[in-house]
DNA sequence: AGTTTAGTGTTAATTTTTTAACATTAAATT
DNA sequence: AATTTAATGTTAAAAAATTAACACTAAACT
């Protein structure tokens, strides 16, 4: 049960991360903005700063700015991230997990996305 | 982006969070054998304390044993979990997360399974 | 009955996280 | 050119999390 990187991270550095994997590239002014309990800028940048440090972020400059972004490749990250949920709360299993996404009565998925979710377990299947 | 119960909890406590959505019921010392990062046996029952203060945790006495359990339903958490994970890395799409998931050469489905993905695909298309 | 074992109760030190003030610098504005 | 604005650099206080020692109690064992 030994905890990955993502995991080891503190609360708020987890939070801030959520939002770089969701938005790709962000400034300390822009993390600031899109989190509603945001504590001041200067607190974020020292976040910033730490998750840098920490091997999570790296940072470009632009004019004056830093442009931070999630260094672990992405597709690393969505994938374990995956299996981390569904071992947790599907018993590892993505059948199980896609009928609860199913079942709940917010979700109602257009015929589009139900059509192109079969036609990709059936490429699958084809396997 | 306002954070969740869960992930207003530290890292000690989400790590033993996740362990009570896979296992159900346990006991401190179960808890102890479950995490191979383990702190002290008295460290885990403190912590197993604290996450009861906050709502997270129930006992029950089994003899002398504390047995505890999560207390949200189980339904809400996942539901929720999987959204966020979703919303985090696939967009919101669960088609995409479905993808990924099985572009991964390191799963590898079974038959049955894939069968069975296919039908509660189909089930769906028909509401 | 005495001793060991396995549990809980209480308390507190240490470490980490979280927060942000204050200083500095350079660009943009007046 | 002077002033304001918007950025980063540095440092440190406050709060929260993490850890575990020590005390106590009751059951199980000898």
């Amino acid at each position: 049960m030994s905890p990955s990187k993502l995991q080891q991270l503190s609360r708020r550095e987890r939070q801030i991360m959520d939002l770089f994997f969701q938005k790709g590239k962000l400034t300390a002014q822009q993390v600031t903005d899109l989190l509603d309990d945001a504590p001041s800028y200067t607190t974020v940048r020292t976040l910033l700063r730490i998750l840098e440090e920490k091997g999570q972020l790296s940072h470009t400059q632009s004019g004056r700015q830093y442009v931070y972004q999630a260094v672990e490749a992405k597709d690393e990250v969505k994938q374990h991230s995956l299996k981390h949920l569904l071992k947790t709360f599907f018993g590892g299993s993505i059948t199980e997990a896609v009928a609860t996404f199913l079942d709940n009565p917010d979700t109602d998925l257009s015929a589009e996305e139900l059509e192109e979710l079969e036609k990709i377990v059936q490429a699958a299947k084809k396997r």
